[in-house]
RNA sequence: GGGCCUGUAGCUCAAUUGGUUAGAGCAGGGCGCUCAUAACGCCUUGGUUGGGGGUUCGAGUCCCUCCGGGCCUACCA
């Protein structure tokens, strides 16, 4: 029995995600955390909402609330909806929770402490009109170098050209489309993480094991042009974490709050305490001081690729250069982008599926085998309604869950719904044992090693072991003339039945908990024995035939959902 | 512009890191079974590994080049 600590990136708090940014960090990191729960190891899996920054002092305004009930609203909804995709976290947290306001300022005082942040002056875009700083992206003008007339600050969409606010001709804010903008001094905090660049090397060139995708990205950052540059960490906002060092104020830093990739990386760790004032468990530090029982935990992060900077460098920075024994990720699992049907899923043109229209249509477990099975682990893939329907059809109702039907429904027509006895075992049971052990050890090990793809393949092909078995012992034409034979035959399938509900739980729990329920038994043991964990159920043992454990797609359904998601919503 | 990833059967993906005849699932074809959600099982068709060149006894794998797809490029988060 192990610790395992588990984040999963943690979702901006402004609106509803889509399938991709599911399966790109929430779902494989439940995933892993379920199945690590299963294996008897102690785990803590926590998640939170992203809450500060522009977007959301900006989504707050369009929907006419304040910002902190904006908050308080989307995290509810983002709740609910990862409860009903069975997102099993210890704790959803808040990164605006008091929790991380006060642990941040700490961070803050101790790197500053450590001489690892400094002050820099720059100027930035004021809009009176907006009563804001506007960070780069948020201005539009004339694009001096090709003449398009909705050149971004930062970058322009036309002709691919770097550029400066100052740059834009006719500058204005794409908020209110205010043209009275000015350049202000502003003064603000920078992580000094250039000094800290051989330390971080070093420590992902130790990571071997980790994803190139998380590797190569790192190194990326850390050498291209003149390196790894330092890191503004604050901003001119209201909504955020205060600045202060510790509970102190700091001079020269009235009115700013820290940026939110500075606060979001601290909430993995704010959550703990979150957890902990909510009365769900007792000693937060165990997890996340080395120095204090953390020593021994395996701390494995989930995200998109779009994350890995922050959480191979900036944070680990943080943590580093803090001076304090907080404990440091041991493994990244990083992963690429979902495609929708032939494009990109587009929340502002309503493209694609979001996580809250994926349940109105079909329950949790649909979604999670395919994405699950379907990972972009390796490069980006791709979702079509037609690969959707025909693997939940294929796989879930006809490999899985007709296996359920035909041998409840045979049992009950022929024994009854109890388990029956009589019969021995003969050498076509041994191999099916040997051959199931095969595959569960490769479904394990797969697991270990968090490829995704790969463990789901290795779990269906135990399901069809199950059906060849079926096959082959055709306890159908053995009861005819050996009614005991049969007796066995069946006795060994019902088990297995309760056995596919233990090991395919990480990835569809409401099916298998609706297995175990027919089935009668509270035993989610792990087959470590197979042999053995074919014998749970007793002669005599009851049970019940469940209802069809999963419907299939029909075309017309598929059709419908394909026009219904196509876009422009 | 720079960097990274990617291209393998009609489709979605593998290939023990340079080692025999490139493998699975789905789809297609044939056969079998009848317990089951017209479900299951067995057999089978199908590939000049994007094109070209090179290194090597040997290349899907390494190098060069061209073509296609995607991502990142530090103030969206």
């Amino acid at each position: 029995m192990a610790r395992h600590l588990i984040t999963s990136a943690i979702p901006y708090i402004n609106g509803i995600k889509h399938l991709g940014n599911l399966v790109g960090s929430q779902l494989p990191a439940d995933l892993y955390a379920r199945y690590l729960r299963g294996r008897g190891h102690e785990v803590m899996f926590l998640c939170a909402t992203d809450e500060h920054g522009t977007p959301a002092e900006l989504a707050a305004a369009k929907a006419g609330k304040p910002v902190a009930e904006y908050c308080e609203e989307m995290h509810g909804v983002q709740a609910e909806i990862a409860e009903g995709f069975r997102l099993s976290f210890d704790h959803f947290g808040r990164s605006s929770s008091p929790q991380n306001h006060r642990l941040t300022q700490h961070f803050a005082k101790q790197l500053y402490e450590q001489g690892l942040i400094r002050e820099v002056s720059e100027t930035q875009m004021y809009s009176p009109t907006d009563g804001r700083y506007l960070p780069d992206r948020y201005i539009e003008g004339t694009c001096p170098n090709c003449g398009f007339d909705s050149a971004r600050g930062d970058q322009c969409d036309n002709c691919t050209k770097q550029l400066d606010p100052v740059d834009l001709i006719d500058p204005r804010s794409v908020i209110s489309g205010a043209t009275d903008l000015e350049m202000r001094e502003t003064k603000h905090l920078y992580l000094r993480q250039s000094t800290m660049k051989d330390e971080l090397e070093k420590w992902i060139d130790s990571k071997a094991d980790w994803p190139i995708l998380t590797t190569s990205i790192a190194k990326k950052w850390l050498n291209d042009g003149d390196g790894l540059q330092d890191r503004g960490i604050t901003r001119d906002l209201d909504w955020g974490i205060p600045v202060k060092r510790g509970d102190e104020d700091w001079p020269g830093m009235e009115g700013k709050v820290f940026y939110v990739w500075f606060d979001a990386p601290i909430e993995y760790i704010a959550c703990a305490q979150e957890w902990v004032d909510a009365g769900k468990g007792e000693d937060w530090e165990r997890w996340w001081r080395t120095d204090k029982g953390a020593d021994d935990v395996t701390y494995t992060q989930f995200m998109g690729k779009d994350n890995v900077p922050f959480h191979t460098l900036s944070f680990p920075a943080t943590i580093l250069g803090s001076g304090e024994p907080w404990k440091l990720v041991d493994y990244i699992k990083s992963f690429n982008y979902l495609n929708y049907d032939g494009g990109q899923f587009s929340t502002s043109r309503g493209r694609g599926v979001f996580m809250d229209q994926a349940l109105e249509i079909l329950p949790a477990d649909y979604w999670r085998w395919w994405l699950l099975s379907h990972a972009p682990e390796s490069g980006d893939a791709e979702f079509t309604w037609e690969n959707f329907q025909t693997s939940v059809n294929k796989d879930l109702a006809d490999v899985l869950g007709n296996f359920a039907s035909r041998v409840t429904k045979f049992c009950r027509s022929k024994f009854g719904e109890e388990v029956p006895q009589g019969g021995a075992q003969t050498p076509l049971e041994t191999r099916l044992i040997a051959d199931l052990t095969t595959k569960i050890r490769e479904y394990e090990t797969h697991m270990e090693a968090m490829e995704i793809r790969k463990a789901a393949a290795a779990l269906r092909a135990a399901w069809v072991l199950g059906n060849e078995y079926l096959q082959e012992a055709a306890p159908w034409a053995t009861f005819k003339e050996d009614p005991e034979q049969a007796a066995m035959q069946i006795r060994l399938a019902l088990n297995l039945i309760r056995l596919y509900a233990v090991i395919s739980a990480p990835f569809i729990p409401d099916a298998c908990a609706t297995l175990r329920t027919a089935m009668r038994t509270e035993d989610a043991g792990w087959p470590d024995d197979v042999a053995a964990a074919l014998e749970v159920l007793a002669p005599g043992h009851a049970f019940s035939v469940p209802e069809n454990i999963f419907r299939k797609i029909t075309d017309e359904e598929r059709e419908d959902w394909q026009s219904r998601f196509a876009g422009t919503r």
